[in-house]
DNA sequence: GTTAGCACTCGCTTTGATAGAGTGCTAATC
DNA sequence: GATTAGCACTCTATCAAAGCGAGTGCTAAC
């Protein structure tokens, strides 16, 4: 038994009609519904076909049939239209370039969740592979300093140390020198353990003050993984019944807080340039809470190598059209502010 | 009919069945509740007067009774024992004091909602009255910069300034030194229009780059609103079936994630020196949404004038005597950290 | 003042009956 | 051979009736 035209038009109906009531659509459904004027038996049989076929299934014997994840994944491989899709202009959320990244991206998650009536996730970008662009160290007190790093991509880092000894204000330009020198063009990974050790051996006097904040740096550094999601609208989650019983509920919705499960997965994927836009369907997605749901994905680029990704999550039956044309114009507004 | 010793025992002991079991306790429940020995006909009598005097109230003819947003109150007014509460050590939470205050409240509102049970949610502290302890600015290239803003309580905030016109290196610490002259030690409310035009004047040559680095200051001094609510464990409220239901779950978990209702009233509320506890019941709560829950909310001290507050969002029945014991305690250690 | 006893109320659960949506199959039709 | 009308069947959802049980209020006795 293979696919022809026809069973394609019938699943297309089936998908599209389930899509907008959430309820299992029955054989006369479909018979009524234009096009293809064929009777509800006919119809039957195909409908018989293609559960064979594993593209749909019924929930119990008398019930209407409701799309497998194969037949979305059919559905969302061959049948998607693309029609643009008008997002608010983002540049109006970006006052300036010189705005810190984070509120932007928080201002487009909730944009995308206010936009689509979906949960979406922004991951902040990693920057492990940047570089450090240079260091800037202050005087608080003589026994504690103020060290800014700044990274490739304009990102802040700040720390505070505190010293042993007390220093003069005086050797404050000089160490920062130091560190500059030292640091400059470095990769973010390549601060560790054996470049402390070596620094501090060229540091002579300083050794000590020097020791301790290219600690602090590593430490600053290394902080970034404690919060790299953004979550917005996650209690769109409650709009859709087929996950807002109590207990599926619960298990997404702590999901999402916890956020740590999430920001592995959603990174773990890893740059597929070209803003690749991937969807998860059901199972096809890692996280076992979300197997009642779809995901999809985007990744959107601030620099060269500097990437994050945005994802958009709800029920399976979400439209796919509207959240893919969404994501891809959203993706190009950013590109196109970002890259300037 | 006024209350007596024997009413007081018996409403507390309807209070206490009725956090443990959240079901409406009837007058045999209380009859084999040691103590008193009563027939349960004696306890019906007495629990008829309760429910005149509003203490307590049945949710319908044939039910059991449970207490009042009047019954709580006196509960917390006049029955809670005070026991120390052990909560995880805090000072473990925080490595350095050099930490990020930011990751070091998402660790405490975490550590309550884990120990509690309940909805935990922490205000950073406001600074509005804090002083400007030094700026610093780093030349990023020749048309931007990168302005640091050191608030006493060691907050740090940064903001990059595009210049309208280029400027040299050497001019920059300059710049900086003109800067801290007439920044330091202002309280942050007074960094206005007014102060802004009569730096520009005081700047001569430099008028335009102060401006626009004036400009940024006021900027991200403002930024502070953005985001001063941390919330922790807001899934707990599915935990509890008085506040479960969808509609009320929607609309407390909407609240949680917003978080500009709650950052206004929870700021609203003041100072209240001496890390006051305070209970609110019920309706005692300004915000609508919350009508059903209790909300008991702590003051914590950073250092003069800089406080945040830390609130712990359950059902009416929570556990007053935890939750209140919970907070002394924790509100004990912060000060600890803070004030040496 | 306390308590035993009893009639009464009311919500919750179970049961059974019914309606309705949908199917699969068969036989007739195009 | 493909399509369709027709029918028996299945399964769920809904509703009412019945019974249960927890709890009450009141009265009369202790």
């Amino acid at each position: 038994m293979d696919m022809d035209e026809r069973k394609l038009k019938i699943l297309q109906a089936i998908i599209q009609n389930y899509m907008e009531t959430g309820e299992p659509v029955g054989s006369r459904t479909i018979s009524k519904y234009t096009d293809l004027n064929l009777s509800s038996a006919t119809i039957r049989n195909e409908m018989s076909d293609l559960e064979d076929m594993g593209y749909i299934l019924q929930p119990h014997t008398s019930a209407g049939r409701i799309p497998s994840d194969k037949g979305y994944r059919l559905y969302v491989d061959t049948m998607l239209e693309k029609k643009d899709r008008e997002v608010a202009d983002i540049k109006d959320l970006f006052l300036e370039k010189t705005d810190k990244l984070e509120t932007v991206l928080k201002q487009v998650a909730r944009l995308l969740s206010e936009n689509t009536n979906y949960t979406t996730l922004v991951s902040k970008p990693k920057y492990e592979h940047k570089k450090v662009k240079f260091t800037q160290l202050s005087m608080v007190n003589e026994t504690q300093l103020l060290v800014i790093i700044v990274i490739e991509g304009n990102i802040v880092k700040d720390k505070f140390v505190n010293l042993t000894e007390p220093i003069e204000e005086s050797q404050v330009p000089q160490i920062n020198f130091l560190l500059n020198t030292a640091l400059d063009g470095l990769d973010l990974t390549e601060i560790n353990m054996a470049l402390i050790h070596k620094m501090k051996e060229q540091a002579g006097q300083y050794a000590g003050v020097v020791g301790v904040i290219l600690d602090a740096i590593a430490a600053a550094v290394a902080e970034e993984d404690d919060y790299v999601m953004i979550t917005s609208g996650a209690t769109n989650i409650l709009k859709y019944p087929e996950l807002s019983d109590k207990e599926k509920a619960t298990k997404l919705l702590s999901i999402l807080e916890e956020k740590d499960t999430l920001s592995h997965w959603i990174n773990a994927s890893g740059d597929d340039t070209d803003h690749n836009i991937q969807v998860y369907i059901g199972d096809e997605s890692p996280v076992e809470a979300m197997k009642d749901c779809s995901v999809v994905t985007a990744t959107y680029h601030i620099d060269e190598g500097v990437y994050g990704k945005i994802g958009i999550v709800g029920p399976k039956r979400m439209d796919y059209e509207k959240v893919v044309g969404t994501l891809e114009n959203t993706m190009k507004q950013l590109d196109a502010i970002f890259k300037k």
